[in-house]
DNA sequence: TTCCCCATGAGACTCATTCTCAACTTGGAG
DNA sequence: CTCCAAGTTGAGAATGAGTCTCATGGGGAA
């Protein structure tokens, strides 16, 4: 893999901002600061860097993925507020434990999983 | 709301073949049927029976969202096989009561969540 | 320096879904 | 039963995220 400056320049797009960006917004802050790139090559690196496992791609169902680093890689779920957009991360061991032996007791076992609680805040 | 036969016709697919179906696959199977309907319809009915909470409207993430009636509104989530592509339905009361608890600790209460396990059958 | 191969950009393309708008139904009022 | 306003429909155009094409560009091994 080619250590260019377009790679680099998304790869810190996305690491420094420690938030769930969609392709086209870093492209466009990419662009803002004056790096010369493409969407095509947005989409490519990001390909790259998700199956280098640097990137965590998500699928909120409004048709633009997110992307977050994986720095330092703990596994962890989402919360979409409905009422803000906010996203917020949480992690429950006991959930991950329960999602395998639900998996398995249909003779499965959980390769990945995609869980996100849509919530609002309590009054 | 009208009972036009076109909606009938809608509904009906997606009620009697208890399965998974994406738009596309109730339009052709309408046509096939000889019935008159454009996708359109198509589409605009599912939204009229989603919103009516007739039928539940889930993302896989391959790009195609797939329908399913619901008749007895029995909550439950799925997990699709990587290798074949099979849908299974799953519940379990006591992920239900754990999601809650996890957004109540965040001061969040749930509103819809998406849980969907990816897994491979055990050899 | 040459050569090869990977990377890039611009824009065409895909494909599910949504939109547009004129024509058509429907169901309630009378 | 007839009429009419409002809701529905169909055909195809439009949308929009993401992918692909292909000609051009650049880096590094020898």
């Amino acid at each position: 893999m080619r250590y260019t400056v377009q790679r680099e320049a998304v790869w810190d797009e996305i690491r420094q901002s420690q938030e769930h960006r969609d392709a086209e917004d870093i492209y466009l802050s990419l662009r803002t600061k004056g790096i010369q790139v493409s969407r095509a090559t947005v989409y490519r690196t990001i390909d790259v860097l998700v199956k280098n496992k640097l990137v965590r791609k998500m699928d909120v169902g409004d048709g633009r993925c997110r992307y977050e680093p994986r720095l330092d890689d703990n596994h962890h779920d989402h919360m979409i507020c409905t009422e803000t957009g906010d996203i917020i991360e949480f992690f429950n061991e006991e959930l991950e434990l329960l999602q395998e032996k639900i998996a398995r007791k249909h003779g499965y076992t959980v390769v990945r999983h995609v869980h996100q609680l849509f919530v609002k805040p309590i009054k």
